[in-house]
DNA sequence: GTACTTATTGTATATAATACAATTTATGTC
DNA sequence: GACATAAATTGTATTATATACAATAAGTAC
């Protein structure tokens, strides 16, 4: 089952994830220690990512860590680019890094980026071969190993376009969803604001976003309708769009 | 200059072209031919494609095959793809096609896509190392070797996608064109029509569209007036859209 | 019952998309 | 020079979508 990894090649996730307020991302704590004194040398944070075993496919290499990290099956994941620049692996500290682990990694190691949507309700992200792993705020980030800036930013960037052409932004929230959590995490994504009533005049005109006979509870105010998404209705009711933008 | 290959890292670029009239993509002939009897074994064709080299950034690599073989610098270039199925290299004509190399080459290679766009009245093709190169319309495409049938349509996709995004589409056309040519090409590209004075419309509200003193030559017919594309004015000029789709 | 908090709703206006056909201007021919 | 040919060019009415904007409703907490 673990075979051998494949040098030069390495998938990374970009797990998004959203709080009712913040667009968050899940970052690995990288810790490099001293193996003399154990004082810690650096600290920083990288993508979930690892490397492509010998006859595994790189769409399941990255299932393959998902499910690692969260136990969850079937998440949304899309490829969206990948990162092949030379120099990619070759800052201080990411050398003295790759070298602690005393690994059979390549210089040049290609990587593919991958981000994924998951409902952080459902998951209680367990600590990954002792490692810590913690939501950060896309707005908020530390600091970030290797080039995994440039392959969030471009996670961010294709979540963002994604998002203006499908209703994928139902994975990010529970099953069932608020119109207000749903105007939230639009806004999140797309680093904006809707006008309400403008929004869900748009919301009505997705016969894919279903209202239940059922409100929230245990809120201190109004309490919301409650709608899901159905996926099955999306796929029929689907339009083409022709158009292009100036 | 030309050095080791990595075995399982690949390029392949989608090199589209327009004539006027289809939205064509440049092919190369791949035959094999038995040594003893020289009989062809089978013919098909490949997308343009290579090894990246040790050393050598992926953005470069597919940079300078598209040299190679058309000569031009500053080609429109976007990585759209990563294809690392393990079994993507496994087909019978494929195997026998890589065994006749005698090459450096994985069981497992990843090929990164690209596509291209480029303005075909600007380009002999050369034929190159030999090996015949030819632009076939993609509605009508020859068999195609490896998984480059899949490859030839994930980056059609992307390209109507962008070319709903950004106006690149002007990288296929020559410098001065008429708006018939642009509409030709949107209609190719994105396989639908347009009416006429509502495409006009379109492109008249596109700044960087801009109108030449000049009109067609040589034509049995009235003469359209020419236009050229102007990317500085574009940049200066290009709109936020935050809109999201039904 | 009163304060508080968020959910929910409607209308007028501006902008963009669509549907649809007659006229213009060059070339080539007689 | 008149005429046929072929593509280029243009306008208006209608519909659909996007935007701007604020008052009321329905729960909980006290």
């Amino acid at each position: 089952m673990s075979g051998q990894i494949i040098p030069n090649l390495s998938v990374d996730c970009v797990v998004f994830g959203f709080d009712s307020k913040d667009l968050n991302v899940l970052l690995v704590e990288r810790t490099l220690t001293d193996k003399q004194n154990h004082s810690i040398i650096f600290s920083d944070y990288t993508l979930t990512g690892n490397h492509v075993q010998e006859g595994e496919n790189p769409d399941d290499a990255a299932i393959r860590i998902l499910n690692d990290l969260t136990g969850l099956h079937d998440i949304y994941l899309e490829q969206f680019h990948t990162f092949g620049r030379t120099d990619r692996l070759l800052k201080g500290k990411d050398q003295l890094w790759i070298h602690s682990l005393g690994l059979n990694i390549a210089d040049h190691v290609i990587t593919i980026g991958y981000y994924s949507l998951i409902d952080c309700t459902s998951v209680e992200i367990t600590n990954h071969l002792s490692r810590n792993v913690k939501w950060f705020p896309v707005n908020d980030l530390p600091e970030l190993a290797f080039d995994h800036v440039e392959i969030l930013l471009k996670a961010l960037e294709r979540l963002q376009l994604k998002l203006k052409q499908e209703p994928i932004g139902f994975e990010l929230l529970s099953e069932k969803f608020t119109l207000t959590q749903v105007q939230r995490l639009y806004e999140a994504i797309l680093d904006t604001t809707f006008d309400p009533r403008n929004f869900r005049k748009k919301i009505s005109m997705m016969k894919y976003v279903i209202p239940l006979d059922e409100k929230q509870t245990a809120v201190r105010h109004k309490p919301a309708q409650l709608y899901i998404f159905s996926r099955d209705v999306y796929e029929r009711t689907r339009k083409e769009h022709y158009g292009f933008i100036i």
